[in-house]
DNA sequence: TGACCTGGTCACCATATGGTGACTTCTTGT
DNA sequence: ACAAGAAGTCACCATATGGTGACCAGGTCA
């Protein structure tokens, strides 16, 4: 299949890829940044329900992974803003592929999943 | 964005979506099937590193959400086999276009990450 | 002299996730 | 009689994940 062949240092790209964007709120900070550049607390209010911790483990991850560039400005107090790469930028047209696929096809996923469970018996 | 609106009981599409394909073996399972109809223990071969437990449990919430389609053959020994649904068909577009930048992009992600946090000082 | 701001880090704890190996049921092969 | 094979399930255990709240620095405002 197209995965392969891989090794064991650069393991299955799509794996590895999905590991990135599969997470809990990297997929929510890439779309919140391919809208504009950010700061840190400006994020966590666009986002709303993430942590200090986990936004700033994402951002990090997501800055080796060259998908996002963090800018540190030395004033005081210090001004961080986050922003997307090329990279960044790119990976968000298979991104609305999939994200226009989800639009289209959730409400049969749901109802697939109410049929086989459903709600109170 | 394009993932709103949504309500509690129908969370955000492509969350939902993502928190399917993006495990460690759903892609695996919908890449299988997607080249041919496989039974069960023919599917944890072709995966080999899958533990029969995860296996079920993924086959199990594919099926749930109608990307799969499971049929018990009543013969002796029991024989089951698994096949992409319509729906589980039309993912694999979006997914190859994703797997695609994949490829195409995994050597960068690699690269910057080692240039980050480079191999042993 | 505090209290507050930004942009984090850290320790602690609870839950989620996932692997292992035993067990099941029925029937066929030796 | 006994092992084997299909397709799982289950209990047990280890690790990963993620939230909470405390804490940090330096400078500014009242």
């Amino acid at each position: 299949m197209s995965t392969e062949p891989f090794t064991f240092d650069q393991p299955c790209p799509i794996r590895d890829v999905l590991d990135r964007i599969g997470d809990q709120w990297s997929l929510l900070v890439l779309e919140a940044l391919a809208e504009k550049t950010l700061r840190f607390n400006e994020l966590m209010r666009e986002i709303g329900d993430v942590s200090k911790q986990m936004l700033s483990k994402t951002l990090k991850r997501l800055e080796q992974d060259g998908l996002v560039l963090r800018t540190l400005y030395p004033e005081v107090p210090p001004r961080v803003e986050y922003a997307l790469t090329d990279l960044g930028r790119s990976i968000m047209e298979p991104l609305a592929v999939l994200i226009e696929w989800a639009d289209a096809n959730h409400r049969a996923i749901v109802e697939s999943r109410r049929r086989v469970s459903p709600p109170h018996p």
